[in-house]
DNA sequence: CTTGGCACTCAGTGCCAGGGAGTGCCAGCA
DNA sequence: TGCTGGCACTCCCTGGCACTGAGTGCCAAG
């Protein structure tokens, strides 16, 4: 149905909008890329993309423009991804480098992906539910009143405070501390649950009770959904975008602010440790309906997302290239800094 | 120089320059307005105070329209603020109540701001520097890493792990929390150095200097300006606001993203416990000379800022009444939940 | 000091014609 | 069958032009 050269038009027409940001003739294609055909054949070819609903022409004495599925044919089967030129990974390794914590290594990451694609970057913290555990730490604020704190190997610290119902002495404090640690040292924090059981078990009869509760209160606090947290940089490339939008760019800098939606939207990104591409209405959220996101794991045990939000009229083998580059080091980084 | 009326003059101005967001003419304002004046009266008043530079024309045939001083003249002597209607307080009333911690008091708080001044909203988390020190935990991870953990009446909780010299035992450990708990309680954290200092004093001298070390270093970490956060909402009201901007969004956006000028810029506002008005210009910030800043302190010791950020022509009153009577209700939700 | 009158300025609008880019279709050719 | 050149057509965009209306500054009179 499309045959290579069909193939190659769609290509074109997308390299060429994608940085002219005008809707592209046949005549101009002809001229710009060597097809080795006429503008006529390219007319027929087009004329048969736009039935396939690839591409679309805004008026009728206009050029053509990608659709969604036409870009997503591109990214599927036509896209070659540009990786980084030698100069810009050492630039991203020394930015990466100098960092001194995980927040710090969080914002670096985040304003280095925005300043290298040029668009909207988002970066979620470690999820503390993949990261493993390296230290748990209780200590007896008054009789009742317990502060749990939970360091990952990714840094990332976590405490909570929590009343219980029975008093606990400070050895029989003392002893649950060891024995979490010992149960829970080097496992991740989803796998906390059956490791606490088995804490709960092994404690004296009269506490067990209590010491179950506190050891659930905390397991779920700690891997509960609101812990993960996003942060953004870059919006203001939306507003050079302006023309991208149609009508303007106030649904998209709302949908940004609902955290909670892009959580979602990174976590539902498919394969572990790939780039993932979801553009215009394949994304399932109303004010994003005219952007794409371009997102990836990071960190071997695939502990976070990050990813970059663009107009779909995008440079896609150059952000997915940066996506997976910045992906890679900032895992590396986290594993050395562990 | 400026009699009465001349300020009538210029209080209509700027009341229908906000409402209709066009330059207003002479003719216009002797209808909307009972001034008891022909146009061509206010046509000579009109002038005067563009000499004044108060108002200016945007070109020849059109009408004035408001200066940053202008502005300035208009809330310091002209603006009567406007209280929020009995329902309003109501609904902010109800809406903080049912928050359950400090991070969802404080994004409850910038949703509400923006949401009901309809512009970018920025609140502060309460300072820890002006905080009161509720508890401070010491525990021993390993004979040489400590983890300090600090918290504060107003709710947060701060930790810091650091690795001294010497080996410190559990007693010594133990007695160091329970000396620094007794001389800090209840102290603001800018008083810690002091407090910290009779501390060390008091030590047995073989530890003294590896202790006054931790303190130091734990004061300067905690109370560093690092530890100071903001949180924003109601960015996509930018959009809204198109117009009033001169090009772009894209530099406002950018400063809004530099949360270290933020900080500075709430930090500079003067009287406590008061509500600032910073216009345009008076901002040093570049990107944000066509906006204007209503900040006020919250909480009783003036524990955080919070804030309105919005286009030099907004609605004075009103946003300065909502932000005094948002920065109220905090204060009273900060204390309540101490 | 205020007022009405008057001439002047100038942004904004509607209209129209011309240019240009692009398309679809068709007939001819390999 | 598929490619090509030619041709008529569509429609956006631009620039010129006249017109309108809001607003101003100035002046002479009350």
């Amino acid at each position: 149905m499309l045959d290579e050269r069909k193939l190659s038009v769609l290509r074109a027409i997308v390299e060429d909008y994608v940085t002219t940001r005008e809707p592209v003739g046949s005549k101009a294609l002809a001229e710009r890329h060597s097809l080795g055909v006429s503008p006529a054949t390219i007319r027929n070819d087009m004329a048969l993309l736009e039935d396939e609903g690839y591409i679309t022409q805004p008026h009728t004495s206009a050029g053509r423009v990608p659709t969604d599925t036409g870009y997503r044919l591109f990214v599927d089967r036509l896209a070659t991804i540009k990786p980084l030129s030698a100069a810009e990974r050492r630039a991203i390794g020394t930015f990466l480098e100098g960092a001194v914590d995980l927040d710090d290594i969080v914002l670096r990451t985040v304003r280095l992906l925005a300043q290298v694609t040029g668009q909207v970057a988002v970066v979620q913290y470690p999820s503390l539910t993949r990261s493993q555990v390296r230290h748990v730490e209780i200590v007896a604020m008054s009789p009742r009143r317990l502060m749990v704190v939970v360091i990952s190997t990714t840094g990332r610290v976590e405490q909570r405070v929590l009343d219980v119902a029975v008093d606990l002495d400070d050895s029989t404090v003392a002893e649950l501390r060891n024995r979490i640690n010992e149960a829970v040292d080097g496992k991740l924090l989803s796998e906390m649950p059956e490791a606490a059981a088995a804490v709960a078990e092994a404690m004296p009869a009269e506490v067990r009770p209590a010491v179950a509760a506190i050891l659930a209160t905390m397991v779920e606090s700690l891997a509960g959904e609101g812990e993960e947290r996003v942060v953004l940089a870059g919006t203001a490339n939306l507003a050079l975008f302006g023309t991208d939008f149609p009508g303007s760019i106030q649904p998209v800098l709302e949908a940004l602010e609902e955290h909670v939606i892009l959580l979602r939207l990174l976590g539902e990104a498919t394969a572990p440790s790939q780039v993932s591409v979801r553009i215009g209405h394949e994304l399932p959220v109303e004010g994003l309906s005219s952007t794409s996101l371009v997102s990836s794991t990071y960190g071997a045990t695939g502990v976070g997302h990050l990813g970059v939000i663009g107009p779909t009229r995008m440079d896609y083998p150059g952000t997915i290239g940066a996506v997976r580059a910045v992906a890679q080091y900032v895992g590396r980084i986290l594993e050395e800094s562990s």
